[in-house]
RNA sequence: GUGAGUGUAGCUCAGGUGGUAGAGCCCCGGGUUGUGGCCCCGGUUGUCGUGGGUUCGAGUCCCAUCACUCACCCCA
C-alpha cells in the first residue's frame, strides 16, 4: 500500500473545518489591518534560503529539502517564507510603492526532520511581514493584531514573550561578554553547551539541563548590553504594549534560531503542545532585503504554525460548515431521473443538496444516511410522487411530512426553513 | 543523526507460562413488501507490519527490517 510521506499527513474532511475557520479569521484579522495577501513559489533557488536564513542556521545546514531540476539549477522547498516575500519584495522594486508594505501568506513550509508531536516536514505557517518602518509602533501595533488574531480564536492563555536581541552594533558586545561568563564554566557545562559556546553561545539559553540552567539563570542579559538605539527602540514597544494592555513576558533569554533578527524578537507559547510548545515566532529583521540584494529596507514579521494552531483550538470551535440540508430518496430509475432535476432547480436557488443515487438500498436505509448526514429535510421521490409530478417533504426533527407539487418543492422549503 | 515505545478487523483495543484469532464501535440485512434517531435479531470484516530463524506447532520466543509515536537536537 502506498502512504503518504514520512512527516506528511492528510487533513481529512471531517478535520477540515478547523482548518478553514482558522484560515479565515487569520484573513479577516489581518485585512483589518491594511495586510495584503502574497503568494510566493513553493520552492525557491537555494541560494536564496543560504543568504537570506544563514548558512550556519540548523535550518540551512541540515533541514533543507533541497534537489537540482533538469537544468541542474540547485532548488529547495521553502523551509520558512520571510526570505520569499523578501524576494518578491525586492524583485518586484516594491519599495517603490508608496508608505509601508504589509502582506501576509498562508502556506505549506519543508523542513527535513524526524517527526513529533506539533512537527511535520511538510507543515503550513500563516504569516506576516510590514515592510518600510523601523517604528516601534510597527512592532507594537503587529504584535496587537496577532493577539486579536489568538483572541478570536479562543486561545486567551497563549503567553507572549518579548525580548531585543539588539542590532550589529552591540550584539557582539554582549556576545563577547556572555562568552566571558561562560569560559570559566565551561567544564560545568553540558557537551550541547559547549558546542552551542562555538558557534552561538546565545542559544545555550534553550539548554534543558537543570544544572546548566542555574549557571544560565545568572549570566549577563542582553538588555544590559543594548546600544542606545535598540535600547530606546525596545523600551518603546513595551510601552505602546503596556497602553494597549498587552499581557507579556520580558524574557532577556529568549533567542531566536533565524540569523536575520534584529532587536525585537518574541514568541507565543501554549500548553498542551508537547516539547514544541512554541506556536508562533517574529521579529524584526531590518538587514534582510539589504542582504538579499536589495535597498536598506527595515522589515517585521511573525510565522503561526497552523497545525499546532490547529491542535489547540478549542474544542467549540469545531465548526462543521457547508453540511448539506437537503437529502433526496429515490425507490426506482424513474424517481433518480426525477431527483436530478429536483436537486438541480434547489441548487440553483442555493439550497446545498445531496443526492445519492441508491434505488436499490432501501428506504429506511436512505433514511438512515440521510439522519447520519443530520440534514432537517428529506425529499422522497417514490412510484407515487413520480406519477403525480409530486414530492414528499420529510422534516427530521419531528418526523413530519407532506406531499406537495413538484414545481412549489423551492417554495415550500423555504418557508419551512425560514420557520 | 541519537534514544525509547508501539505495530492484531475500517476505528479503539483484548489475546499469562507457544496449541493455527476475539470484543466494542462502524458497516450491511431484517424486525417496518415506502419512512431516520432508541431498541432487538442476524451477518461480513484479518497476508496478526514484513522477512527469516527456533519448534511437531509461533499473534505469542529469537534476529533482521519497515512504519508509526514520543523525546533529544532544533524549530512553527
Amino acid at each position: 500500500m502506498i502512504e503518504a510521506p514520512k512527516g506528511t499527513r492528510d487533513v481529512l474532511p471531517d478535520e477540515i473545518g478547523r482548518w478553514q475557520f482558522v484560515e479565515e479569521c487569520a484573513r479577516e484579522t489581518f485585512e483589518r489591518y491594511a495586510f495584503r495577501e502574497i503568494r510566493t513559489p513553493i520552492f525557491e533557488s537555494t541560494e536564496l534560503f543560504a543568504r537570506g536564513i544563514g548558512e550556519g542556521s540548523d535550518i540551512v545546514a541540515k533541514e533543507m529539502y533541497t534537489f537540482h531540476d533538469r537544468k541542474g539549477r540547485s532548488v529547495t522547498l521553502r523551509p520558512e517564507n520571510t526570505a520569499p516575500v523578501a524576494r518578491a519584495f525586492i524583485e518586484h522594486q516594491m519599495h517603490r510603492a508608496p508608505g509601508l508594505q504589509r502582506m501576509y501568506y498562508i502556506g505549506p513550509m519543508f523542513r527535513y526532520e524526524r517527526p513529533q508531536k506539533g512537527r511535520m516536514r511538510q507543515f503550513h505557517q500563516i504569516g506576516v511581514e510590514v515592510f518600510g518602518s523601523d517604528h516601534p509602533a510597527v512592532d507594537a501595533e503587529t504584535l496587537e493584531m496577532l493577539m486579536a488574531f489568538l483572541g478570536r480564536l479562543g486561545l486567551d492563555d497563549a503567553e507572549l514573550a518579548l525580548n531585543s536581541v539588539g542590532d550589529p552594533v552591540c550584539r557582539p558586545v554582549y556576545r563577547k561578554a556572555l562568552l566571558a561568563y561562560l569560559e570559566p564554566r565551561r567544564d560545568t557545562l553540558c557537551e550541547d553547551c559547549r558546542r552551542r559556546m562555538a558557534d552561538n553561545p546565545l542559544r545555550c539559553f534553550d539548554c534543558k539541563v537543570e544544572a546548566d540552567r542555574a549557571v544560565m539563570a545568572r549570566a549577563p542579559a542582553i538588555t544590559d548590553y543594548l546600544c542606545a538605539a535598540c535600547r530606546e527602540h525596545f523600551g518603546r514597544v513595551t510601552e505602546y504594549l503596556r497602553a494597549y494592555g498587552i499581557r507579556h513576558r520580558l524574557d532577556p533569554r529568549l533567542v531566536r534560531g533565524l540569523d536575520y533578527y534584529r532587536r525585537t524578537s518574541f514568541e507565543v507559547t501554549l500548553q498542551g503542545l508537547g516539547a514544541q510548545n512554541a506556536l508562533l515566532g517574529g521579529g524584526r529583521y531590518d538587514g534582510l532585503i539589504k542582504e538579499l540584494g536589495g535597498p536598506e529596507v527595515p522589515g517585521f514579521g511573525f510565522a503561526v504554525g497552523e497545525e499546532r494552531l490547529v491542535m489547540s483550538l478549542p474544542a467549540a470551535a469545531a465548526v462543521s460548515r457547508g453540511t448539506p440540508e437537503i437529502f433526496i430518496a429515490t425507490v426506482d430509475e424513474r424517481g433518480v431521473e426525477r431527483a436530478l432535476l429536483v436537486a438541480r432547480a434547489l441548487r440553483r436557488v442555493g439550497r446545498r443538496v445531496v443526492f445519492d443515487p441508491l434505488p436499490d438500498k432501501s428506504l429506511r436505509a436512505q433514511l438512515r444516511r440521510a439522519n447520519d448526514l443530520q440534514v432537517r429535510f428529506v425529499l422522497i421521490l417514490g412510484e407515487t410522487e413520480v406519477r403525480e409530478r409530486a414530492v414528499t417533504i420529510k422534516r427530521m426533527s419531528d418526523g413530519s411530512q407532506e406531499t406537495i407539487a413538484e414545481d412549489r418543492v423551492g417554495a415550500r422549503l423555504a418557508e419551512m426553513a425560514g420557520a
